[in-house]
Order: structure tokens, then sequence, then C-alpha cells
RNA sequence: GGAUGGGUUCCCGAGUGGCCAAAGGGAGCAGACUGUAAAUCUGCCGUCACAGACUUCGGUGGUUCGAAUCCACCCCCAUCCA
């Protein structure tokens, strides 16, 4: 019987080392290194499923900790599972929640258990184990479902540190142990902070517990990138080649280049959709805060070499009117833009890894993009 | 022509003798944002040689140690009555 997931590497790039591969789930095959666009309520802000669709998506994320506390994995279930009820069918990725409680962290307690912790939205005392997030996930029905872990800050003693990342293994044991759904991939979290030996161990005990794909957490907290890239040099020769692995919650144009360069098949962020919101685009030549009283009468598009909807009718100046203007569709043409950039960029980097040129991409990448101008710390 | 109420920093608008370069809002400008409590948040916003100085509250004079605030006249604006 053929498994309802398979990943296979289909390409390493002979320059580079970079890998092209595909992941096959129930509702369709997602070609890697992929960035996946985060909708976090069942919804990309600004987006439709149909722009989704446009800009050329493979998957989507939502979030197990925001649907949970509304409007409930009940309702979703009973609406006939994520891609029914938001329209969307192409695969979903369901995050657990992990970052959420490190995220929300004045309102939350963690216990070898599970999480105790109050509602962001009424107050109410609610909790989250790892069972109750398998079932949670299992009930939202994505293709693939994160286990429940510890995330912890940047920085972070060691003792905090290995010990987050051990409850994180236990977890992923008690994860693994409740999650059934056999349509449905569960993949575990690599923690360890930003310590080298616990990297490497966190990489070792996820690999034996077999994981379908696995996360790397816990990087982009704050760290500078030189750091977050130690990490994944660290870990990259640990981790299975067979397998799909997942930097979580890195996205800027630069991070995604080095993090392919490192093994890294797939990337989510809120970034791209986040910064939109507020006026900033991204360009082939970095930054730009299209919003800025230098663009007033600047009739070009936000980069000439996009073929988004954007790029293809409207100018900088128009983009520069609405945000005055606050003119909802500002937030809707940048998130469009950004996210096409960022789905393009990957295009073009698995082409330059199936024509074994990724290092000469990633020179010329660099060529062009002002890093003096860049997003994250330590610019 | 008469009555009344007003004229405050880009706009609206507080302030009615010192704690006022002057509340608050808007506009404007800039910054932040990496598994989304974000169509959000933060800063600046009279000028300058800026821990200080200078100019400003319709205009001009005056009272006072001191005025955006009090007085006189003048100029505008709004409403009402002729």
């Amino acid at each position: 019987m053929e498994k309802p997931f398979r990943y296979e590497v289909t390409h390493t790039c002979a320059q580079s080392g970079a890998r092209l591969g595909k992941l096959y789930t129930p509702h369709g095959v997602i070609e890697t290194p992929i960035y996946m666009p985060v909708g976090t309520q069942a919804a990309v802000k600004a987006m439709t499923s149909r722009d989704m669709e446009d800009i050329g998506t493979q998957i989507l994320l939502a979030n197990t900790y925001h649907l949970h506390l509304r409007p409930g994995e009940a309702l979703v279930k009973k609406a006939g599972g994520l891609h029914k009820f938001m329209c969307w069918n192409k695969p979903i990725l369901t995050d657990s929640g992990g970052f959420q409680v490190f995220s929300l962290a004045k309102l939350r307690k963690i216990e070898e258990e599970g999480v105790r912790f109050q509602s962001h939205i009424d107050g109410s005392r609610l909790s989250l184990t790892p069972e109750s997030v398998m079932q949670i996930e299992q009930d939202l029905g994505a293709d693939i479902a994160m286990a429940f872990d510890v995330c912890s800050p940047y920085p972070c003693d060691y003792d905090t540190a290995k010990a987050a990342m051990e409850r994180t293994h236990r977890w992923a044991e008690r994860c693994k142990a409740a999650h059934t759904r056999e349509d449905q991939a569960l993949f575990g979290i690599v923690q360890g902070a930003f310590y080298k030996d616990l990297r490497r161990e966190s990489a070792k005990a996820l690999s034996d517990m077999d994981f379908i794909g696995y996360g790397i957490g816990g990087l982009s907290v704050g760290e500078p990138k030189e750091i977050m890239y130690e990490m994944l040099e660290e870990i990259e020769p640990i981790m299975p080649k067979e397998k799909p692995r997942y930097l979580m919650g890195v996205g800027t144009p630069d991070c995604l280049v080095e993090g392919v360069l490192r093994g890294v098949d797939m990337f989510d962020c809120v970034l791209a959709t986040r910064v939109a919101r507020n006026g900033t685009c991204f360009t082939r030549k970095g930054r730009l805060v299209v919003k800025n009283a230098k663009y007033a009468e600047d009739f070009s598009p936000l980069d000439d070499d996009c073929d988004c909807y954007c790029c293809r009718n409207f100018s900088r100046a128009y983009l520069r009117h609405l945000f005055k203007a606050g003119e909802i569709t500002a937030g809707v043409l940048a998130s469009i833009h950004n996210l096409r950039f960022l789905i393009k960029l990957m295009e073009d980097i698995r082409s330059a890894i199936a024509e074994d040129r990724f290092l000469d991409f990633r020179k010329a990448f660099y060529a062009e993009y002002d890093m003096s101008n860049n997003f994250g710390n330590g610019n």
C-alpha cells in the first residue's frame, strides 16, 4: 500500500550541496525548498485563498493555539476540516502552539504535564498538553501537524535550555504516541537554544524517534543571524537525509538563501505579510519602505523583476498613496507582492539547485541585495 | 448699521496673569516588525550655534516684576437683528 506521505531528495546541487526535494501529501506534492505563507487563524491576513493560489502557494500554515481558542477545533471539524473550512485544497500545516506558549509568556505556566495559560482573548484559564494538542491538530485535519514543543528565549542559560530541550523530547514521544491519524504527518521539533551540544543532542534524539519530518525550532527569536546559521550547520550532518527539515519562523530573503545552503527544505514566516501591512516591501535590491515620502512621485513598480499582480499593475506612488490614505487595499497589494516575492525567490532557488549553480545564484543575490538595509537584527 | 460669539503653533482644538513653546486630536516625517494577541507599536513634530537662547497665540499700543491670558483702538470671521 502506498504511504500517504513520502519525501524524496530529487537532486543535490553539485556546486553547493543544497537539496531539491518532493514531499507527497494527501493534498498534493510540495516541491522543496519552499517558503510557506502563514495563515494563523485559517486566513493569510489580507489575502483570499484565490489570491494565495494566484501567487503560487504550495502549502499554507495555520495555528493550533489560535484556532483552538477561536473558533475551536470542534467547529472546524464540523465544517469538514480546515481545508474545506477555509477553501484551500492544497496542503496545510498546523503549528502546535508551542511558539504561542513562548511568545505569550506572561500568561503561562509550563509544567511536565503541559502548559496552563490564560486566553489572550478573554482571560479564561486553559491548558494544553502534548495529548490535547494532538487531538486538536487531528480535528483540524491539516496534512502536517507539528509536535508540541518548548521554545526557549535568546539569550538563555544552559540549564534552562537543556531542560526545555529535554522536555521537548519527552513531549515529542507523547505526541507520537497520541497521534493516530494516518493521513496526517507529524513533525518533531529540534530545540537546544544556542548551544551546539544541545542542538546536536536534540537533532539526534528526534532523529531516533523517526518522525516524518523535522521542525527546527527556537531560532530567529532575537539572536544574531550568524548564531542561527551556526546552529543549522551544527545539526545538518545529524538530521536524516531522507526527511524534510523545516526551519520554523524564518523568512527574510537572505535567511532563506542561507537556510537552503545549510540544508533546510521548508520555511515559514509572518514577516512578509506583517511588514507588508505596515508599508514595507521586499525587492531584489533589498528592503523598500514604500510609505516613505521619497516614493510619492515614483511611478515605477516595487520591483522591476516581479511578476505579481501588484508590480504588473501598480506603482510605488500608488501604493504609498493607499498606505497614507489608510486604504485596506494597501495591505492587500503589498502582501500579494511580498508573498509572491518569497515564493518566486524559492522557485528561482529550486531552478538554481536543479542546474547545479546555487552558489552562483547566491552570489548574484547578494550582489543586488542591499544588506545594509535589511530585515532582522545584526543587519 | 446694530447685537452676540470668536480669531492659539500645518489643520481642528484646550488654555483666561507666572508651573506655556503652549493639553489633546489630526495631518506630516521617521523607525520597529522573522513558528502573527500586530491593517500594529514607538519616536519626532516653532527655530537655532539646542542641559541654553530666540521667535510665536489676528494687529497696534498699554497695564504689570511678568501677558496667549487684563485694558484700548483697529482688522477679520460666524450667527442673529435691521
